[in-house]
Parts: C-alpha cells; structure tokens; sequence
RNA sequence: GGGGCGUUGCCUGAGUGGCCUAAAGGACCGAAUUGCUAAUUCGGCGUAUGCCUUAAAGUGUACCGAGGGUUCGAUUCCCUCACGCCCCGCCA
C-alpha cells in the first residue's frame, strides 16, 4: 500500500511510476486525493466537535462535585442537543476512511527507477548469464522421464493419493531434494541469516499483511473450516513475524531464511508449462527474507541477487539473471530480479528464483516501523527472494547433468546427498 | 469437547465510573559524575491522525484485543466476537 502523503507532494511521481507498470486505472489517483481531502475535512468537523463535548462533561462533574446541580443539568442538555450530530459525523469519518482504505490498496508499488519500460516478458532486460551450457548428447531425456528411468519421483502415484501436481519423490528423489534443502538453508545461515521454521498455513491478517489478500484468495488453498490458507511462500509467516511492530534502528537489517513446502492451487494452467516438475500445486523452497533501513535497501538487494546467483553456480547450472519490466512485476514489488536456469533436454528456461525489493509497499500494510535517529518512526523496506525453489532446480540438475551412466551431482551436494552419482 | 482466567504503550506490568494527562521497572535518548569494557544520579521518552508552521515548537482528536451498548463522562459496567493461558477429557 502507498502512504497517502506520496499523493500530496508528489502526485507526478505516482502518475509516472503507474503508468511504468502498465497500471490502466489512473483515475484512482484523483479519487483517493479527493476522497483524501474529505476525510480531512470530516476530522477536522468531528475533532471540534468532539472538544466541545469533552469539555462539558469535565465541567459537569466540576459542577456536580460542588454541588453545582442548575449549572450540571444545563450543560446536560447542551450535551444532549449534539448527540446525533456527533454520530453522524464520526459516521461519516470512517466511511471515508474505509474508502480510501479501500481505493489505496487497488494500487500497486510504483518501480524503481532502474526498471525498464515494457509490457510483456519478452521486454525484460537480460542482466547477466553464467554457468556453461551442457553438451549432451542425442538421447537426452526429460526430467520426467529420467524420474522414472532412475525411480526418483513417481507423478503417477501422486494422483491417486491426492491429484494432479502433487509428486511423490522417494528413494534417492527424496535424498536429493532433503540434500538440497539442507544445502540452501546451511549456506544462507552462513551469511547471517537466521533460520526459523515458521507455521505452514497462515491466518486472514497475515495474508493480507503480504498482499495475498484481498485479491488473491483465489491462489491459496484455504481450510474453511478453521479460516486459515495454506501458505503459497514462507515469506508469509516470516514476513509477518514483524507485523505491527517497532524495531530498534540499529537491529537492521533483520535477515531471516525458512524452509517450507509452498502450496498454490494454480488454477488454468495447463499444457507444457505443467509437465513433470516445471509446475506443481505443492512444492519445497527455502527463502530469504529481510527487513532493511530505507536508505540500504537497494544495496542489500543486490547483496541477495549475488547470494542467489553463487547458490547457482555452486550447483554449476546454467543461469541467466533478468530485471524484471514494468509490466512483468508483481503488484507489490519495486524492482524484481528473476533467476532463470537451462533445462537442457527441454531447452527451455525455468524460474528458479524471484528477489524483490517491495521497499515500504508491504511493511506500510504491516505497520513494520523503526525508530531512526530523532526517534520519530518510519517505515522499512522489505525484500525477499527464493534461495531456491526446488523443483525446477531438480528438473535441471537431473537433465543437465545426464550420461550413459547416470545422473551426476554437483560437488558442493556431495557430502549432504552422500554420493557422486544417480545410477 | 467441558470448565476457569486473561488480552494495557517498544518490552514487562499496576490500575473497578471523573486528578488516567495510565503507576512502576526495563529498553532508548540527553546531562552530570566516577579510571576500566561499565556503574550511579537527574531529566526526557507511547502510537496514529488532523490543524498551525519553511521547520522546530504548539495544539485538537482517537487509541488500554475487535465491534456494539449503558452514561453528561468508560481502561473500569453490559453484550457479541477473536485470540491467548491453565485444568479436565481425547490423542501423537
């Protein structure tokens, strides 16, 4: 959510920045500077008001204390006389502010600077590429067929014990995906950030904290029964840990990472994109998440981009980093570096990762302040990125690294998955 | 599932209708003092949102889990809901 002053000083800002974003509704801008003004107007109406009648009721029991009875009742009635339009008006107040409330929060964060111009995927600027492309040969197999080959994963039995995209890994699957989780965590915790393992369905007032709500419901599960959704990112809880909190300045930045199955219902896809492990209802990640001073947030996410991309070339994948355009980023983010790696069988690439800088969009919803220098609060910024999602990284790992004889692991696996080779 | 007790500021925690302008302590900020990784003393210090200011300052209002109600007046009394803790039951 944009704080409602960005709209008084600096409306152009917002103007620009939305129209970057391929954002349709501009006349929303001038309804939430109108809507604004109103509710300005009605607090100032009802703060005078309010005064007025504080007062009297101090000095009547001024008066009854003295035993002033003539005066106290006078005032009663004045009281009295202003009761419903004291309600009409605090009426009217909160009308207003549940409208602009609900007027502000259509908006999406406004890019960065940096951020190209563009509408579609394809305008999306290519940062930087890394890692050496395979060379297999002919016989190559897809991932999903090398599952089979090798008795990794089994889609099959997945469907009958819940449905569509919810793989059963096992045998050496199950080993190298517990392999990777405890490589990712080992080598974020390692650069300073904490882990926790957070719960793994969330209520309403923490998805809406990260933006999943309210438009979004549609991408969770949800267990009615209880209210509460399945969470489709660890950024969810662990963002969240902070909401409606005061951090002292010199705590940040505050670095947390999470492992967490990741749970997204999906709907309408379809076709190619969902074949074997390129997209799942339910799948593993471990993510990274900080809360940042405003003036080191774009330092500290580049600081991420690199973390991320070490990750990538320890796993010795092809991988190529994109600045996400205008049009491309998700509703809350400022400025979004996606991760891409080559899955050489299908020769294709897949999105291994997504680092954000949401600066103060999500903490503004969350109330997630800090104390700075003069002791006045301010908002921080969040960011986050996958470090990685696994099984698109899996998908690659296996088809990359394929011969005659098997299936090669990284060197920097070996020692969690306790061997050099699926065979 | 049954019963009991709770929810107060950045944190801990008092407060049963009007001196609550919310005690006290911690943390934090400032000053004084002391020769040893800090202690002591004094002072300051809630959040949000208006108004007025170039700004600082000043000042109004709201906020004691959420929403309603009673009252001239509610942290305090009543109702509904959410969440938490304890005991019992069931269970890993």
């Amino acid at each position: 959510m944009l704080p409602i002053q960005l709209f008084k000083h600096d409306k152009d800002l917002v103007l620009s920045g939305l129209r970057k974003k391929n954002f349709k509704d501009l006349d929303l801008v001038d309804k939430i500077i109108t809507v604004d003004e109103s509710r300005r107007h009605m607090q100032l109406e009802y703060d005078n008001l309010a005064a007025t009648l504080n007062a009297a009721a101090k000095n009547i029991g001024l008066h009854m204390s003295k035993g002033e009875k003539h005066e106290a009742e006078q005032l009663k009635e004045m009281v009295a006389l202003h009761k419903e339009q004291s309600k009409n008006i605090s009426q009217k107040l909160s009308d207003f502010e549940t409208e602009l409330q609900d007027l502000l929060v259509r908006l999406p964060n406004l890019p960065h600077s940096s951020v190209p111009f563009g509408k579609t995927p394809e305008e999306n600027e290519v940062v930087r590429t890394g890692g050496d492309m395979p060379v297999l040969g002919e016989h190559k197999l897809p991932h999903w067929e090398l599952a089979a080959k090798y008795s990794l994963i089994d889609f099959e039995l997945g469907n009958k014990i819940t449905g569509s995209g919810f793989p059963v890994f096992h045998g050496q699957g199950a080993r190298l995906q517990r392999a990777l989780i405890n490589y990712f965590l080992n080598y974020n915790i390692d650069a300073g950030y904490k882990e926790y393992c957070p719960p793994f369905m969330v209520n309403e007032a923490s998805a809406y904290g990260t933006g999943q709500l309210p438009d979004k419901e549609g991408q969770m599960y949800h267990a009615v029964e209880d209210n509460f959704f399945l969470i489709p990112t660890a950024e969810v809880p662990i963002t969240n840990i902070y909401r409606d909190t005061i951090i002292n300045e010199q705590e940040l930045p505050i670095k947390m990472t999470a492992y967490s199955p990741c749970f997204r219902r999906e709907a309408g896809s379809y076709g190619k994109d969902v074949r074997g492990l390129n997209r799942v209802h339910q799948f593993d990640k471990v993510e990274i998440v900080q809360l940042a001073h405003p003036a080191k947030s774009y330092e500290l996410l580049e600081e991420m981009v690199s973390h991320v991309e070490h990750l990538l070339k320890n796993l010795e994948l092809p991988y190529r980093i994109l600045r996400l355009c205008g049009g491309d980023m998700s509703f809350t983010s400022a400025l979004t570096y996606d991760f891409e790696v080559f899955s050489a069988a299908q020769e294709r690439w897949l999105e291994v990762s997504s680092v954000s800088n949401f600066e103060n969009f999500q903490a503004n919803r969350m109330k997630i302040r800090f104390r700075d220098g003069n002791s006045k609060t301010q908002i921080v910024h969040t960011l986050n990125g996958s470090s990685l999602a696994l099984p698109r990284i899996i998908a690659c790992l296996l088809e990359n690294n394929q011969n005659a004889n098997g299936i090669n692991i990284p060197e920097v696996l070996k020692p969690y998955f306790g061997k050099s080779m699926i065979s």
